[in-house]
DNA sequence: AAAGAAAATCAAATCGGTTTTGATTATAAT
DNA sequence: ATTATAATCAAAACCGATTTGATTTTCTTT
């Protein structure tokens, strides 16, 4: 067996409590058995033992990742390795691990918190996802477990802390600058409504059109899974409208990726034809053909001020909760030009 | 507090050690007494302390990642989430849970590491990587401490259990395939030397130029990191030879993805002028312009056997190590034909 | 030098389980 | 009926730390 605190004790002649608090750096220790106590440490090559520190402290330093189910969605969006990142950086600054435990189903997912928490083996957790009545964020609120969303909360929103973006506003934003460019057929291609995100982008999208007296049609609203796939079959359906529009508000990337592809097959040009701005600003939108105009969502700092914030909350759990919003900012690439009604340019 | 042993024990008026040995389903006790404890812990809400446990058990179900110290660089690279949706898969399969540290310096992921292990936070560990002259290899070879290299070891090849590529003979085959096209300079472009499969990849082309009777160039080899800056870098070099290659065989899709930037910035085309052909088939591969031929390596497969072997070592302490390998297969799209010389055609 | 205050250290209880040992009861064999 | 055997459960020891309350040592002060 391993080198224990008693070892130490015995090595050092000392009670194994005044290891302990050697270890803490506790004043009451002079130190002049501090010295002799980290000299033992060190001859015997001692390390303290997390579990029985975390059983004894009733703390980790853990922090556990919850995914949304549909696990090889969130792995294959390009979205989910830059807020791990942060989350990662976030968490090492302040020396927490990271814990991760994943399930096929929601079921399997929800089972898999409640044995994370309830089995204390992580202080907080962070939901990588927000979205419409969710068992896991249910449970977290009931037994008033330390944790933060990233995206805004479906409901109870004074009640959470959460990190997001003002999606309304860049939404709103970029539905904006294509109004501005001269479009007036402006087509919306969500994801999953059941995500805040897919809701506050639309209700973005439909401001700028209702405040710019643009009518909304039913027909221009689409909505796909976050991936290459969806972007296609979203563009199919746009095409073979009686009037298709001349622009597209796409909320990811990836989807993005997926109507320039179908655009293409098609023969119709982006810009010329039809325009395309989009949501993320992954590696992929810097990529494409042509480039990407895209919203930069500063993914990295989503993730990290999460870490961040959970943390602050575990070890302040008095704190009242919290709501961080990222800054967004338009990358204005070539995927956007005025419609061709007008001299067809594009816009930079 | 939570609801302990203790409680459920008292509720069915039985001894503590009786309601561990129902828990763990020990056939010592009978149906019986089973079913009142199982209906005890239903009706307090009972749900076991993991920490508690795994202080008692000397195991704690989780198993521990370990990424290169240039953590940036990794995430960025789409190789990166897909190994950790097979190490995921694989580990859930068996209930166990991914634990991650991260660290900006070689030092801080060596102490994150020894932290884990000695502090007995994870029953073994995962190497995402490989390289020469590992610290932590050594460390956990010294211990004796479980743990899986994903990717050929760099010494000590029988003693360690690895998950990995032929990448020897993918290299081999994808140069053949050049220089069956009528390629002749052909040019490789790897990754840090220090990687083992950079120095597999290069052992393998320069396997196939030699057995093809075709004189190795120096100028020929160049090694950049594992990103598009990389491949960008690269070409530049290349290019400027009086005698430039007219196929490269680049050791990553991201890289691939800068070279082929490049070239086209420089008005080279792919394949008319410079045939390419890459490693790991990520999704880019395919939505490149033009779509990228590449090695497909089942980066998902590399992560889900990893974490599976991890597992059987930890459950099976005696068994003799393991060596898995991986298969590969040429993915053939449109980047590579034969050279000038002859007629360039596209081969599919 | 004696008494009291302050500082330093120690022993024991605790965290929430698992595992071993031993006692008790029920069942089978002689 | 008596003993051997098996089944069942209770009590205690342990995993490796932290923390509380008691005790000893050292330092002031009169």
């Amino acid at each position: 067996m391993a080198i224990t605190i008693k070892d130490v004790a015995k090595m050092a002649k000392v009670a194994p409590s005044t290891v302990s608090r050697v270890i803490a750096n506790n004043p009451r220790i002079s130190e002049k058995t501090k010295q002799k106590v980290r000299e033992a440490m060190e001859q015997l090559g001692y390390h303290p033992n997390f579990i029985a520190r975390s059983l004894a402290s009733q703390s980790t330093r853990a922090i556990g990742l919850i995914m949304p189910s549909s696990t090889d969605v969130v792995f294959q969006n390009p979205f989910f390795p830059t807020v791990l990142r942060g989350l990662s950086e976030g968490a090492h600054e302040r020396h927490y691990a990271l814990h991760m435990t994943t399930g096929k189903t929601d079921d399997e997912i929800y089972e898999g918190v409640i044995q994370m928490v309830q089995g204390g083996r992580v202080d907080g957790v962070i939901l990588l996802y927000s979205k419409v009545e969710d068992k896991v964020l249910a449970f977290l609120k009931e037994r008033d477990f330390p944790f933060v969303v990233i995206g805004k909360p479906f409901s109870d929103e004074e009640e959470i802390t959460y990190v997001d973006n003002n999606n309304f506003r860049a939404a709103k934003e970029v539905t904006e600058y294509l109004i501005k460019l001269g479009h007036k057929q402006i087509a919306f291609v969500g994801g999953n409504l059941n995500l805040t995100v897919t809701v506050e982008r639309l209700l973005g999208y439909e401001k700028a059109l209702r405040d710019a007296g643009i009518e909304l049609v039913n027909e221009y609203i689409v909505h796909e899974e976050f991936l290459k796939e969806g972007g296609q079959e979203a563009v199919r359906g746009l095409i073979s409208l009686n009037k298709p529009p001349t622009a597209l508000v796409v909320a990811d990337d990836l989807m993005a990726l997926g109507v320039l592809n179908t655009l293409d097959e098609l023969g119709i040009k982006v810009p010329e034809d039809v325009s395309i701005i989009s949501f993320n600003n992954v590696m992929l939108a810097e990529m494409s053909r042509p480039p990407l105009t895209s919203v930069d969502i500063n993914i990295f700092d989503l993730g990290f001020e999460s870490a961040r914030s959970l943390i602050y909350r575990i070890e302040n759990p008095r704190e009242p909760v919290k709501r961080i919003i990222i800054p967004h900012k338009i990358v204005k690439r070539c995927s956007c030009s005025s419609p061709l009604t007008e001299e067809p340019k594009i816009v930079t």
